[in-house]
DNA sequence: GAGTGGTCTAGACCACACG
DNA sequence: GTGTGGTCTAGACCACTCC
């Protein structure tokens, strides 16, 4: 069967990028089977009209994404297995949105106060100067799942307990205009204290799943700074990723 | 302060490869500075001697490593914030010895068995068909810091318990000439049971980071399937990562 | 308006896999 | 040997940013 393949070249939308996204419908959709050749790139291009480096720049961007192998001699084919979700800069609140589980959050504390030193140190600013300070305590079906501890840096982006109430950090970022870049983080396990066994309506020394992420903008500045801690019977983190070559 | 580059036309490494690794270099160096402007794409081909799309292969293969950001009308500039380590398909092993832990194996069961309904799942094969099972003892300083379950198909690679006391399993994979692809992993926290807590020197009850991962290689055959179970004192998951575009 | 990266073309030769 | 992807060239025009 011949796959239907189009381009549209008085749409704004580059050549390259329309080829990707219809490979990839045609992957996801189970058109083009997981083995099969994709067919070679010369061929593909005349047969679209367009020139070979295009349709590279199409394919290439599917195989950095995990879903196409090249081998030369051979052929481009389709990955067997399915790539379901790249490890991305994931947001609870979208995670638990994707798994249908309605979050919702509940703001205890919004403030300003002065860096300690570790917040300084990870957010790189002076200690003692001004940054915010936001708790928050993530349920889902009334249950409380994690507990979320963050630090911003002052005049970043408006804090609003309403809007934080009602969607994630990253995306009030992103409509503020920045640009996350990349973040470090350390993800490790240890007992509950007393206070934060309290709060997630956990047993003290209780096993709690932790977080600690910074996150960068395309700047290089560090625009937040998050402790958190999860309750592990009601999340783990999942993902999948790609190795390097 | 003019950057050096040139490029070996006479090497069988690529010109843009060459350029990317010198760059990368430079920027690794602090010869070029978080910030500083990389100079334009035309300019910088000129002096190198080389075309356009060549400079822009090397160039885009940093901005995929995080390490360039590009803007239109503006410029090419080095990230401010060192990227320290993508992340990757980790091996606890190098990560240790990248530590300089000099990490000791011991293995504790290497065996063929018939596979569970869990590890067939994981691994797509039959139930009750045959799979290697290996079980080790991580230690670092004398210390146990992990214990790790893996299952894998068989007729992949020979399991030698020398072997396995010397390296680490992805080494073996990738010697055996496997490559690797993709990864599903999944990161959890739990209460150590008894005989868990015996083998890694913790008190029944104590908290666990624990780790599921499934293996694919470029055929999209799974490869390994894993269980690992972590001291969370002594180990936590430390990684970079990069956001989507 | 000037300068930058973003996209695109129509070729070319080479390295590797497979029969 | 044949076919594939891997690399490379020397241009071109456009979109965006900044002055």
């Amino acid at each position: 069967m011949q796959l239907e393949l189009s381009v549209d070249r008085s749409s704004p939308v580059p050549l390259y990028f329309q080829l990707s996204q219809q490979l990839e419908a045609a992957i996801e959709h189970g058109t083009l089977t997981p083995g099969s050749l994709l067919g070679n790139e010369i061929e593909l291009a005349a047969r679209l009209g367009l020139s070979r480096p295009t349709v590279r720049q199409a394919i290439q961007s599917l195989v950095d994404k995990g879903l196409l192998v090249r081998r030369r001699g051979v052929g481009t084919q389709v990955v067997h297995s399915q790539v379901k979700r790249p490890l991305e800069l994931s947001s609870l609140y979208d995670d638990l949105e994707a798994a249908g589980q309605r979050p919702a959050t509940k703001v205890l504390v919004n403030t300003v106060e002065p860096a300690s030193a570790e917040v300084a140190a990870a957010l790189g600013v002076a200690e003692d100067s001004d940054v915010h300070r936001v708790e928050r305590l993530r349920l889902a079906h009334g249950e409380p799942m994690a507990y979320l501890c963050n630090f911003l840096p002052p005049g970043l982006i408006a804090l609003d307990t309403d809007q934080l109430e009602t969607t994630g950090l990253y995306r009030l970022m992103r409509a503020a205009g920045i640009t996350l870049h990349s973040a470090r983080q350390s993800i490790g396990a240890r007992s509950a204290t007393a206070p934060e066994a309290k709060r997630l309506a956990e047993q003290a020394g209780a096993p709690l799943l932790t977080m600690q992420r910074v996150t960068f903008d395309d700047t290089g500045r560090a625009v937040e700074y998050g402790t958190h801690t999860y309750r592990p019977t009601r999340y783990s983190f999942e993902f999948q990723l790609l190795v390097r070559t």
